[in-house]
DNA sequence: CTATTATAGACATACGTATGCAACAACGAG
DNA sequence: CTCGTTGTTGCATACGTATGTCTATAATAG
């Protein structure tokens, strides 16, 4: 049924091996013989099998991309420029996303016989980095770390662009400033929140217990920390979330209590979505070199691979304030 | 250095085919053995062999997701459910990113060793299905179809939503409307075409030619169509939108303008996807049901994978206008 | 007590490719 | 004329699992 190499060596009139080689470009095949056996293969319609090959070589060059959350708008943004950067340098990339973070997910990543895995879902308390170095795994995280295994990364630092925020914030008169941050057991939320407040702290400027809300990364978590500050008996003056996803619900919210953005309430994302920048929204927030991170993070992967004894990589990409619509002026 | 099936078949004191047995809780292994196979596998942290397996069982339980264009935010609405689908079935999901259609693609497709595609961009003229038929690898169109094979589909139907539309429209006084279509390649920007215009007929309103713009299913096609449009001396009152990612362009050209919409200009998409009900959108679209109409497809995938001679299922989803805030009165 | 059958497991082999090693030819140097 | 060298190909085998067939043991019937 299926065409094998055997099928066009024997058309070839040369060994599977020679085949296997030919296809390949491999110096020890002269010219002439590629050359027939790229006919041969061509006009039988020779496709490699895949699992024969992984079977044969042990590797697949195949790396995984483990997400949580598909719905998240944030995480499209991510595998569009893996994909490419992966496809460039000879590998594929195979989508996982699970709600949990648990041993039945690492195994299978582990048997599906990846080459390599890029974390980006990540909790400080994760159990899947422990399972893939004790299996030799490779694999690199995106955007969050875990505190479990060190490895190499590919992060955001915040300090920048949190250090402008609160510039800004205290230049245009706000005092009142709440926060809607992620998830507690996330490298992310922490490294924001602490980068916040310390920019903050240098403006004289401290956020209250009762202005913080925290919760996934999502629209509803953004919507509902702005709706209870909303309905404060003192609301505060800006809003800043812990990512623009979070900041598009603090917009829903704000418009849904009739509170005029900037003029009411402002807000302050992070990622700079493409969709931040969308007339309609104007989404004043904090930028960074995402797709230039996501290729770090492939890179680092595969040179992982490639060379497996490498000094551990860390690397943080800059971030610095936009200003669009959102972020106003108390007179 | 890995754990295979052949260690855990010597700690148990069996034979390596009883220990793939008994994992797979086979009828023919007592159930004495398949708790110690069992245990040693856990002992030992077996994980079986993806590659084994596919090769020697000739199946991988793996389905691929052929997409273009993954910025575009329709897709990962998509991607989402059918991996839970194909998940909760026992399958797992590859993800294909693909900017052509062309021969390469399909080789990739069939060199993974996929059991099946889900094709989901394809255009009338798309090579690939022809490919993925000729190698008997099992697809299903998913949204939209090709002329070039038929095969199972799961796809909307416009005509109720356009005929909704279409009746709103008119009651509310629009006379001069216009289209922001899709590609003239595929299928789905022909048939909501047809429902559009055939919809408006009845109520005696055509669609000149020069309200209609062509383009991409993104964002800067609605844009620049309705940057066209609003420039005309006699501008439309209404934009039907070939999808929602479309009718937000068209929003964002609108807002860049300074043309309010719906007073000025009213705005119809198609999809209704999670944003176009944000506070700060409130688009009237038209609606069906995404996820069904994806888990439809995957299903259809499964089940001729299953039974390879069944006949030809062309699945339908209605479709519905959900009225929000920005299709607007003529006074 | 023997013949028959059911049951559980072993044995052999297949899947398709990659790779170390041996074989061989052609050739030039001594 | 012999020997080493270089370049090209074939041979043998490994990778890890699944599955068809065969065998040993136990259970059952006559």
């Amino acid at each position: 049924m299926t065409v094998t190499s055997r099928d066009v060596a024997q058309l070839a009139g040369v060994s599977q091996p020679t085949v296997s080689r030919a296809l390949r470009d491999d110096p020890r095949v002269s010219e002439a013989t590629k050359e027939r056996v790229r006919k041969a293969a061509e006009r039988l319609g020779y496709v490699p099998s895949d699992a024969g090959r992984a079977l044969s070589s042990g590797r697949t060059r195949r790396i995984g991309l483990l997400l949580t959350d598909l719905e998240n708008q944030f995480y499209p943004h991510i595998i569009a420029p893996a994909f490419q950067q992966l496809e460039s340098r000879g590998y594929q990339l195979m989508l996982h996303t699970e709600a949990a973070d648990n041993d039945v997910v690492a195994e299978r990543l582990i048997s599906n016989g990846l080459d390599g895995v890029i974390l980006a879902t990540s909790t400080i308390d994760s159990v899947v980095p422990l399972r893939l170095r004790d299996r030799g795994l490779p694999f690199v995280y995106f955007n969050r770390t875990s505190a479990a295994v060190r490895a190499d990364s590919a992060v955001v630092d915040p300090t920048e662009g949190m250090g402008e925020a609160a510039q800004v914030l205290f230049e245009r008169g706000h005092r009142r400033i709440a926060a809607i941050l992620g998830p507690a057991n996330t490298s992310t939320a922490i490294n924001r929140e602490i980068a916040l407040r310390e920019a903050l702290a240098q403006h004289g400027i401290s956020i209250p217990a009762h202005y913080v809300h925290r919760g996934p990364f999502d629209t509803a978590t953004g919507q509902a920390g702005t709706e209870r500050f909303l309905n404060m008996p003192e609301p505060p003056t800006a809003i800043v979330c812990g990512n623009d996803v979070v900041a598009f619900g603090a917009l829903n919210a704000a418009r849904s209590a009739g509170a005029d953005v900037p003029s009411d309430v402002s807000i302050v994302g992070f990622d700079d979505l493409p969709a931040a920048s969308w007339p309609i929204i104007r989404l004043t927030t904090i930028s960074y070199d995402l797709d230039a991170m996501v290729r770090r993070a492939a890179d680092l992967l595969i040179e992982r691979i490639e060379s497996p004894s490498r000094p551990v990589e860390e690397s943080a990409f800059q971030s610095r304030l936009v200003m669009r619509d959102t972020l106003g002026r108390i007179d």
